[in-house]
DNA sequence: GTTAATATCTGTAGCCACTACAGATTCAAG
DNA sequence: CTTGAATCTGTAGTGGCTACAGATATTAAC
């Protein structure tokens, strides 16, 4: 049994998520004081625990519901359990890809600029100079 | 000289995404038709182009202000646009290691599924099992 | 010229997962 | 009993759009 102040430092939770969570039916109500603090049961604090670290894992919250209500429902969670960690996981892997082919280009972008444009007397950078460009090939069909 | 429709299909951008940037001060205000219809030239198109790119790229848009401000102003850009290409990149480089934890860890919580609990009667699937758990190691020092 | 179909207009609300307040109340310590 | 800290509720803001509703404009066909 613990306030919610308690139970943020324990979790590393603020406690404006956790209000959140209750609200949105992430965490169930909490009991409540006479004065209407909020007071927290272990269970409580393992429920959030776990959000917290699939969370951090990069799950959505209707995720971790369903993960959640697959747990309550104990008859064979486990494939369909399966098949959300799956699903995330390609979208990560997916994510991972994107982010290396932008890597490369920032990359390529950096160093265009440092060898062609840093340090002489080109007054257009060239990281900013397709501002300025035509966009060749697009204009064609435009009216006038 | 076009409406926003065309300057739409051209770009791939939104209409209403085009409107938001008008709004946000993102892209300068349209030429109006004597109906309020928006009406572009070929300056709005080639800056809208440029924001969608580095959009693509992950900037966000106040990055993306900052480099149209300082290809406005061509005293010298060189050395800032860098930082701020350099600066998303350090980002970037950033997530892509904390995306391939996640999918370190992902993988090994399907693996782990698949060869323990899947298929066989097992209540508790690992996945899920967390949620029960106590939690070792963090009761301790709890009221009561 | 008229009508119908399409395009565009403005403004507001919603998305996700929080975060940040304001102003009121309650709790714990001395 | 007082004081200061904690907590309460409710609302609004974040980024970068997206989705609508209801009104007006434009265009094409007849």
């Amino acid at each position: 049994m613990s306030g919610i102040g308690a139970l943020s430092k324990s979790t590393g939770c603020h406690i404006e998520t956790i209000r959140y969570y209750e609200k949105i039916g992430l965490l169930p109500p909490a009991l409540r004081s006479t004065g209407r603090h909020r007071i927290y049961t272990e269970k409580h604090r393992s429920r959030l625990v776990f959000i917290r670290q699939n969370r951090e894992l990069g799950f959505p919250l209707d995720d971790i519901r369903e993960l959640i209500a697959l747990a309550a429902d104990a008859q064979r969670p486990c494939a369909e359990a399966l098949s959300v960690v799956k699903k995330h996981l390609a979208e990560v892997e997916l994510k991972v890809v994107k982010l290396q082919q932008i890597r490369a280009e920032l990359l390529s972008m950096a160093g265009t600029c440092e060898s062609t444009c840093l340090g002489s007397n080109t007054p257009d950078c060239t990281i900013v100079k397709s501002l300025f460009e035509p966009a060749a090939g697009a204009r064609s069909g435009c009216c006038s």
